[in-house]
DNA sequence: TGTACATCAGTGAACGCGCGTTCACTGATGTAC
DNA sequence: TGTACATCAGTGAACGCGCGTTCACTGATGTAC
C-alpha cells in the first residue's frame, strides 16, 4: 500500500487544505481528525505518518488558510483598491462561505487559546493583512498608515465576526454593509 | 442532604456567574461541568437538579455576561460618554480580565456555532450594545446613528478579539489605542 | 537491467481518557394533618 | 405545635461515547548490488 515519494506528499497537502476548510467551518475543537481524514478521502490511521499531532495540523491549516486570504486581498497584480479589499472582505460571500474565509473571523476566540506556535501563525497572519491595509493608504505618512491599519482590521475581523452570530439577517447585512461604509469614509 | 429554596435559588446563580466566568476565560468547549461545579463549591451529580444540559448553561451565562456588559456600559447613571464608555471596553483591563469581558469578543467564534437559543441570546446582547452606542451618538439622525454604532461596535469587538490573539504586546496595546482612536474621531 | 531487501503510506482495530449524562443513595427541608 | 411522610439538593460511582493516539499489518515503492 505504500504511495511514492511525490503521491505521499500531494496527500498531505490535501489534508492540510482540507482541514482549513473543516476547521474554518466547523470550529477547531469541533472538527475530529476522523471527519478531516475522511474528507481528504482517507482512513484515520494514517494521519500520523504525516503530523506529529493535531495540533501541528491546526498550525498548518491555520497558515494556510490565512496565506489565502492575504493572496487574495493582493490578487490580481496589487492593483487592487480599499474599497475592492475591504469590500470583498466584508460581502455576503464570505459571511456566507466560512469554508473558505478568513480564520481570523471564523476561529478567532479559538485562535486566542491555540498553542504557542499557532498564535505565533495567527499573529503573523494578523501583521500580515495590517501591511496589506496600509499599503493602500498611500496618503497617510506610515506610521497613521499602521495606526489606521489597525483600525480598518479590528472592524473588518469585527464586522464578520458579528454578522455571522446575528441570526437576524437583516442586521447581519447592516454590519456589513455600515462597517464597510465608515471604514471607507476616511 | 437537602437545602432550602433560598440555598438552592443561590447556588444555581452561583453555578450560572461562574460559568460566565469559566468560558469566558477558557471557551465554551474547553471547559467541563466538573470544573464549573468544582469552581461553585460543588461536585459534578448535581448539576442536573439545576439544568436539563450544558448547553441551557451556556445560554444562561453568556446571558448574564452580556447584561454584565451592557450594565457597564451603561453605569453608573447613564451619564458617560463615548469616549469613557469606547476606552473602557478597548482597554487593557478588559483585554487582560477576560473572566469578566465581554463574551463577543471572548467567545465570539464559538457563538457562531452554538445551539439556537444561546445565538439569540448572543443577537439580542449584540442589538442591546449597538442601541448603547447609538445612544452616545445624539448628534446624528437615528438611523445615521445606527449605522454608526453598527462599525463602532464591529471595531470594538474586532479590536478585542485580535488584541488577544496577536502575540506581540506592543502590536496588542497598538491596536487597542489605534481602534479606539479612529472610532471616536468622527 | 534484474533481483533481494528495506522502507514506509495507508488500513483498521484497539487503547486510554475525559466528557456529558444518569442513577441509587443520603439526609435535611417542606408539607399535610 | 408536633408528628409522619414526601420531596429534593447534593454526592459520588458508573455509563456510553467520541476523541486523539498507538499499533500490528499490508503491499507497493525505493534502494543496493
Amino acid at each position: 500500500m505504500r504511495k511514492s515519494r511525490q503521491e505521499a506528499a500531494e496527500t498531505r497537502e490535501r489534508i492540510v487544505k482540507v482541514a482549513a476548510r473543516e476547521f474554518n467551518e466547523s470550529g477547531i475543537q469541533s472538527t475530529g481528525l476522523t471527519e478531516i481524514m475522511a474528507a481528504a478521502g482517507l482512513t484515520h490511521g494514517g494521519f500520523y505518518k504525516h503530523f506529529s499531532s493535531k495540533d501541528q495540523l491546526v498550525a498548518e491549516a491555520v497558515e494556510a488558510a490565512l496565506e489565502r486570504i492575504a493572496d487574495s486581498m493582493q490578487s490580481p497584480k496589487a492593483n487592487r483598491s480599499l474599497e475592492e479589499t475591504v469590500g470583498e472582505y466584508l460581502s455576503k460571500k464570505h459571511r456566507d462561505n466560512s469554508e473558505e474565509a478568513c480564520p481570523l473571523a471564523s476561529l478567532g476566540s479559538e485562535l486566542r487559546l491555540a498553542d504557542q506556535a499557532t498564535r505565533q501563525i495567527a499573529s503573523k497572519g494578523v501583521e500580515q493583512v495590517i501591511t496589506i491595509i496600509a499599503s493602500h493608504l498611500p496618503e497617510l505618512p506610515p506610521k497613521e498608515a499602521k495606526a489606521r491599519a489597525h483600525a480598518i482590521v479590528a472592524a473588518m475581523v469585527g464586522g464578520m465576526m458579528l454578522s455571522r452570530i446575528v441570526s437576524d439577517p437583516k442586521l447581519s447585512d447592516s454590519l456589513l454593509r455600515d462597517t464597510k461604509a465608515f471604514v471607507l469614509k476616511h
